[in-house]
DNA sequence: TGCAAAGTACGAAATAAATCGTACAATGAG
DNA sequence: CTCATTGTACGATTTATTTCGTACTTTGCA
């Protein structure tokens, strides 16, 4: 198995995030779609996407003139990676302190709410469903 | 009002941790506890505590001869800080997204769920008194 | 008194991240 | 063909963090 690209910084993740929505991209989409949020200069993005290209983080098209990049990692992946450092470092491993400070010092809209039961539900579903093997366990949540 | 105390960086978070936990404390002590986990200088604690003091992220009673350190920061304070930048910079600003990760991808004990669920309770009955203020509307929720 | 032990202060190096300037290359309009 | 445009490559700087080494200070005690 290859090594995994490592954790990316801040900045990493923002031109992930373009990536994620926007699809494969340029450097100059990427960079416009920064410019928006804050100032920052193309050759700044592109020696962040660069770096990117080193660790693993993107992979790139560089048949034409301009590059054309995709994210190499995926964002359920990369936000559970993330999750699990930010876990352990802020909350001491407990997911569950991290729920409660998420939804206890934070207004949250009955919708979510109920989403977050139906969340619940399934997960009960699954735990009971665990001890006692089913033939289709594998049922879309949707 | 003065200015409240920067984001703590991971080391930072860590001696915080230590100081929760322990109340007041040495530089040795915290020390000895951050060397159960990993190799770490006294020097370097001792350092790290310094530029602590000067963010404003522990006070020291610097009577005697060994100063004592205490967090200038409380736990949910914090938690919820460096909750709200997580939030932000890896799922966009949405709690919901990251309340889905962290009980989706994890196995999540019933009693934690039973805590959760518990939790959702509170904040309904929260929702639904708010939209009919009442005369005493501050109970405590422990 | 004089020294070892235990502290604190502080400078400096190593590393990582973010930022930008400048040089160089390819392309297409005229 | 020529050159302005648009890209890429890369070095260098700045800032923040982490880490120590070293020097200075205080104090208890033999």
């Amino acid at each position: 198995m290859p090594k995994a690209p490592p954790k990316p910084t801040d900045s990493e993740l923002e031109i992930l995030h373009v990536l994620w929505q926007h699809g494969p991209a340029t450097v100059r989409t990427v960079n416009e779609q920064l410019g928006q949020q804050r100032e920052i200069g193309y050759t700044t993005t592109l020696k962040i996407m660069q770096l990117m290209l080193e660790k693993g983080l993107v992979q790139r098209d560089d048949e034409g003139r301009s590059h054309i990049y995709r994210a190499a990692v995926r964002e359920q992946d990369t936000q559970g990676l993330l999750l699990d450092r930010f876990v352990e470092a802020t909350f001491g491993g407990s997911a569950l302190k991290l729920v409660m400070q998420a939804l206890g010092h934070r207004r949250t809209s009955p919708d979510e709410l109920a989403q977050i039961r139906r969340l619940l539900n399934d997960i009960e579903i699954q735990n009971a469903n665990s001890s006692t093997p089913t033939p289709n366990d594998d049922a879309p949540a949707a």
